[in-house]
DNA sequence: CAGTTCATATAGCGTTGCTATAGGTGCTAG
DNA sequence: CTAGCACCTATAGCAACGCTATATGAACTG
């Protein structure tokens, strides 16, 4: 029921602040329960942290060193836009994972502190993608390709996270992914990468006829058959 | 000081917080500033709303009115990619017309009690999707497209208003959008940017697929399944 | 006119973030 | 060794928060 150990109140403070807000399910974390958690009294907060909000940004500064670590761990490819794609995922990993701590860092609008973290991922990919630029892959400068695909990157993170997780469906985030990095890649990259958008003419077809069968209502099958129909339809559509 | 009029309690109420809520700045708003302002006194606030979060979805809604009417001013202009366009354009200018309205249909991510309105968001998105859908034009599911689209949107609308309004670059904004329609779209739509329009129906759509299909051998369906598929597709085709 | 329902007010509960004040601890200077 | 000082933590409590049990008036209905 408390952190004890014989770690500083400091670093227990922040423990209990990561821990808490890690399993907090949505609902606001009160200071009472970080120092009862922490085993300490509410000044001691106050002296180290100025205020709650110095402390949960303490909490996403150790939050964000994870997620750069993350980002990191992979050693570069040698294909840019491939460790791009990792980069992408991770982020949306890290996201479904630490959903609270994510929020705070990413969701959380406070027109102070958010940026500085912004700023940072933003970096992070980047750098990446200069290196991607460098070998004549990019379409677009980096720091404008960084920023359009790290605001992809929160918002499709942030939907998932606002779904429930059985009705998650990955496939928002790889479509939109490879949607952004096709966008700002060079036909050339499009290439040998292995980016590729080439859908069947089959698919194309159906998703048209589903549309239309949608719009109109034709008569032309009883409502059951029309039922399976548009099963089947869907299941050719997203295959 | 506060909002009279002759109105009845339950609109100076709504008029109220929606009042605070623009000009908050981004700090929060209590309930007491929104009873005080309207004149009146807490049970009355919690008789009409339930709760505060109550009175917030109220106006939520209306400030989704406001949104969907933008959203509908466009006459379809014929050509349902540029209406995307405009979608979008018009979904980034609400959020930095009324950021803190915003921040409160889109930003605010309650796990649980997710508004209904990024539902609604999507179901309009989609809906124009369906019409790019019909005349051929995607290349994805239209619900698959919207939820899409509308994550990149919320992103780039988010990140738009946390940059400090000097900073701020509309780029951003045209580039991702750009990206994220041209990822849907297909090939055909990017080249002429109206396809025929009117043309387009479900005899059309299942021609079209009934003919993809014989020519790929799609195995989605199984053969049994295929054949009765085939056989409705047939008896669309010809009506 | 009695009864019921709706709408608002009085007053206050429990919790929140935060702090004024004071006391205890370990260090260094004389 | 002790005096003084800076650092850290605890006691106690404030103002503001979301919300509600209860009561009162108004308006409609039989």
């Amino acid at each position: 029921m408390s952190i004890d150990g014989q770690l500083p109140p400091k670093a227990r403070l922040l423990r209990a602040a990561a821990e808490l807000l890690a399993n907090s399910g949505g609902s606001a974390v009160s200071t009472r329960q970080i120092t009862q958690l922490a085993g300490v009294t509410a000044p001691t907060l106050y002296h180290h942290f100025g205020d709650k909000e110095g402390l949960f940004d303490a909490v996403v500064a150790a939050g964000f060193d994870e997620y750069v670590a993350g980002e990191r761990d992979f050693a570069p490819s040698g294909q840019p836009l491939e460790d791009i794609r990792r980069m992408w995922d991770n982020h949306v990993q890290f996201g479904l994972k630490q959903p609270e701590l994510y929020l705070v860092m990413f969701g959380n609008i406070r027109p102070e502190s958010r940026p500085a973290i912004v700023a940072d991922a933003e970096a992070l990919m980047e750098e990446m993608l200069n290196k991607a630029a460098v070998s004549g892959q990019l379409n677009v400068p980096p720091k404008e390709a960084a920023r359009s695909i790290l605001a992809a990157n929160v918002g499709v993170t942030l939907m998932l996270i606002a779904e429930k997780v059985p009705e998650r469906n990955l496939e928002l985030s790889s479509m939109t992914r490879d949607a952004m990095i096709f966008a700002v890649s060079t036909e050339q990259a499009r290439d040998n990468g292995s980016v590729d958008s080439g859908k069947s003419s089959v698919v194309v077809a159906a998703i048209a006829l589903n549309a239309a069968l949608q719009a109109s209502h034709s008569d032309q099958l009883s409502s059951s058959e029309l039922k399976l129909f548009l099963e089947w339809l869907h299941r050719i559509s997203t295959s």
